[in-house]
DNA sequence: CGCGAGCTTGAATGACTATTCAACAAGAGG
DNA sequence: CCTCTTGTTGAATAGTCATTCAAGCTCGCG
């Protein structure tokens, strides 16, 4: 049986799902294996490395959340409104049992020290967001006004990301988004 | 020589930069060894194990945390003032080289999984600080208005702690509070 | 049908992990 | 001066870590 060829956006799924919860240090190629179901030397031919599938990993959500944003905006009937509903999204999300704040978010936090390359990666994702963001606001607003607003609205999600592990936090989440963000058209 | 008798401040406050600053999985043993001095036989019965003496470091950066902001909110003439003089601060930390965020927000993040104890530590202490805060706030607003702000300001300073390893961000973040928080005094 | 490229396999590697403990040292109390 | 308590020491333990690689399998091509 050597050639059944794995399914590689598979696996980087279930890479996430692990790196996500559990952080880069505390998930070992052990768990790894177990949970995508390759063996080692079938890991390090695809990925060269632990570090080479978390970053991997990495991009992948990365680029998931980029397309999520995209898409919310885009849906919208204004840019505003697309980014209540995305602040919605993450309040239920926070609600989950087995929250775990956002990948890039964790990744930045743990992995900071000494010029660390994932760190960096995590970083320049999380300024795409904020890229984002400012480019929708841009339609709306001054540059001036819309840049000093992606940075709140930046502080407001990575604040939530940290707030939402607090039991029952959904609804004073909500009344604190309020009352940071009053320039949104919440309902 | 049998005994020199450790001082266990000056080996904790060892012990949270170490932790602190690469987290609790990235943290060897061998690194405590190295920085606090110590051989591991007296750490251990001095702490009892890893995660002992991570709870100890986490607890006592918890108490000294929170006499600081009791400290500023006293000094301050009003509380408006002496939040604005904590958030200048958090602001000048993380322009250093070396800015690693907030202990008790890196822990959270990183020992979320299963229930984890020095995650749950870690929460109750930033809860503590919430309520330091509101309980405040109580004195100039209504107790549902100081709750909120509370909360509000909680956001930001979580938010702070991400958004702080981004290069030069401080007059970002600086007109980003302002932008959050328009109930503060500032000047 | 047979060859070889390409992928899989999983046991083996050596380094590093947290933790233990028997031997030992030095002060206090008698 | 002896002993007991308290704390130190650091080599040893058993386990886990990321990673490698020789051997084997299967498919596509000639």
């Amino acid at each position: 049986m050597a050639r059944p060829q794995f399914d590689r956006d598979e696996v980087l799924d279930k890479a996430i799902e692990l790196y996500w919860q559990h952080g880069y240090s505390a998930s070992s190629m052990q768990q790894v294996v177990n949970t995508t179901g390759l063996k080692p030397g079938s890991i390090y031919l695809a990925f060269g490395s632990k570090e080479g599938l978390f970053r991997e990993a990495l991009e992948r959500y990365a680029q998931k959340s980029l397309a999520k944003i995209r898409e919310s905006l885009e849906a919208a009937p204004s840019v505003g409104e697309g980014i209540c509903a995305l602040l919605e999204t993450n309040i239920q999300e926070s609600t989950r049992q087995d929250y775990c704040s956002c990948f890039l978010v964790k990744t930045r936090l743990e992995l900071a020290a000494e010029g660390n390359e994932l760190h960096k990666v995590a970083s320049a994702k999380l300024d795409e967001i904020e890229a984002l963001f400012q480019r929708y606001l841009d339609n709306e607003y001054g540059k001036s006004v819309s840049r000093q607003r992606a940075v709140s609205l930046m502080l407001h999600i990575f604040g939530m990301r940290v707030y939402g592990y607090r039991r029952d936090s959904a609804d004073y989440i909500r009344q604190g988004l309020r009352e940071g963000l009053p320039w949104l058209p919440w309902e």
